[in-house]
DNA sequence: GCCTAGGCTTATAGCGCTAACAAAATAGGG
DNA sequence: CCCTATTTTGTTAGCGCTATAAGCCTAGGC
């Protein structure tokens, strides 16, 4: 079976094929093959069994410009390496399991450019709707959303203002609430270690309101640290390391990501600090794999499958928005307090 | 902006629009987008000045249909949960970067019926080529990859015989060689426990290869766990503390799964066990997120990101067999043994 | 037996684009 | 300035399928 090209792909089967070998016309080969349309039950026998005969399938391409309709729905997130996006685009599929859509997707990694480029390329095959991550977006690329002519989804924020609708969690508000319970619990030297990817705008986001809560309260944060590159628990402990030598008395360590927040919180273990008493620690997304560590880090659980289900129920036409309705679906994240905080005072 | 459907569709941009904007012949306006074939610089300023003010998206569907031509490649995975497939995913969509080429994905949820759904959906849209996981699939599934018409790569597994071409590392191979290291560091009274999932295939090829090893040296497994569900650190834990109980005198405990594996590993260094000494320790696959445990974990590394680097490779026509060459790619996993095995005798 | 209604099937005309070829414009050379 | 060689642009004919409308049956009523 030696590679083949385009070029082999001219004798192919077609529905004349199909309607040769069974003796009717085309047409009802077509709707017999939709299941579309009144077809007699002898007619139907006749061309089912000629089909699977001859192998044949369907050719997508020629039914939608024809029908004008596609089954694709575009998928638009900044990488493939950051489990939050994996997780996302399960909750997709998992959604449309059971609808005849199929996501297609596609990765900017974190390039606006790059973003646009991806986007311009998935609009060219009209798809029925478009999941994208973030809100923000180049100049060309909002007014490309704007004329996609199907429903458009942002995913994962909800701080701002959407083209079509936006589906996610508020980052800005994440930060402000885990920003208080840090505070119920009595600590006050708070150290922040946040990645500077996630194309900047929803860890910036989460910063900015956990300082507002600190704010509030008259504190403001002991220290911060911003990396690039992947998360990892190596990242987390070589920070953690980094921060509780430069910084003296700090009394909670918060990160962007549970992936570094379970480094430094096996870090801290090891150096024989108190957590969950005189130290606290936290990270960020919930992630359920981390089940099983030493202690349960205190996380916000970031609704990464229901942000894709909920994106995904929108594209099917399956959530229906009154009209004049706010067009924005906040998921409401929960903190997990996990053993990593002492007791509220 | 209100939800819109398919009709409203209608009314899009085509190349006539652009053609009459810019006053030149769609033919033009067609060679001008696709940079193909000569036109005149002026000629093409016009025409993309044209192509921009009106925000003009070609039109893929009937692009390809024209041309015979589609830049899609089919991606089936068993599930986007299991961080293994994102990782060769992203191998894919890296070395596509700079052909033109976009990946779709299809999940079949270790389901063979649901494999052959989607490999049918997708060869309706006639991609250029197809990734798929693993080398067992249905008389139908085969039969279909085998006159897609297009290159065919399955990936994650050598052992077998491939439709069109095979790309991945041999599973039987690295239990066995995995068995041959656990050996040679004095290792006797053996636990495996392995997951039933991925399909079964290359978990059991793992196995049956660890077994032989095993039996070469008049060696049988002590002990076996067959869990279902997915892999994290609980599930590492809670096994092995059963493991542990009822079975005595184990001196190493071999996971399919670095997850459990460092779950495992977490709960003996916890028990006050000799981890690294009178008991040995291995995961599977190399999680570099998992860098930065109190011990690295040994494990074998299972070249993921190559593996969809390769296959990618293959598709795009990058990578040229000679004619009646092998047309399995096995890649080479390396064994690092961390510090949960004790020095080689 | 004729006529109509309804179920089933077929004929016709594109969908928006590109391959292949034809025509027109331009550039040189004598 | 004519003629050929070359570049640039335009024309024609589908790609394989589906929407639409039209046609052909068979059954049932009178």
């Amino acid at each position: 079976m030696a590679g083949r090209n385009g070029d082999e792909r001219r004798g192919q089967l077609t529905l004349r094929d199909v309607s040769e070998a069974s003796g009717v016309s085309e047409m009802t080969v077509s709707r017999v093959l939709r299941n579309q349309g009144d077809v007699s039950a002898k007619t139907r026998e006749k061309v089912l069994e000629a089909a699977r005969m001859l192998g044949y399938v369907p050719n997508k391409i020629a039914g939608a410009l024809a029908s004008n309709r596609v089954n694709l729905v575009a998928v638009i997130i900044p990488s493939m390496s950051n489990m939050v996006f994996p997780e996302v685009l399960a909750g997709i599929n998992e959604q449309l399991e059971g609808t005849d859509l199929q996501p297609v997707v596609g990765a900017t990694y974190y390039d606006p450019e790059k973003e646009e480029k991806v986007l311009y390329e998935m609009l060219s095959w009209r798809p029925s709707g478009v999941v994208i991550a973030g809100l923000e977006h180049s100049e060309a690329s909002r007014a490309m959303l704007a004329n996609a002519g199907c429903p458009v989804v942002e995913v994962m924020d909800v701080d701002g203002e959407p083209v079509d609708v936006a589906v996610g969690i508020s980052h800005w508000r994440a930060g402000y609430e885990m920003g208080q319970e840090i505070l119920s619990r009595g600590y006050r030297r708070i150290g922040f270690m946040t990645t500077t990817s996630e194309g900047d705008h929803r860890a910036r986001k989460r910063m900015e309101g956990l300082e507002r809560a600190l704010g509030e309260a008259g504190v403001t944060l002991a220290d911060q640290i911003f990396y690039s590159g992947n998360s990892g628990f190596a990242k987390g402990r070589e920070m953690t390391n980094e921060m509780l030598t430069r910084t003296k008395d700090l009394d909670f360590l918060y990160y962007s990501n549970d992936l570094t927040g379970a480094g430094g919180l096996l870090y801290c273990l090891e150096q024989g600090l108190d957590v969950g008493g005189d130290l606290g620690m936290a990270g960020f997304n919930g992630f359920t794999l981390l089940e099983g560590l030493p202690r349960v880090l205190a996380t916000t659980e970031s609704c990464r499958r229901e942000t894709g289900i909920e994106a995904a129920r929108i594209i099917a036409g399956q959530h229906v928005f009154e009209p004049g309705a706010d067009r924005r679906i906040e998921l409401k994240p929960t903190i997990r307090a996990g053993d990593t905080m002492r007791q509220k005072l």
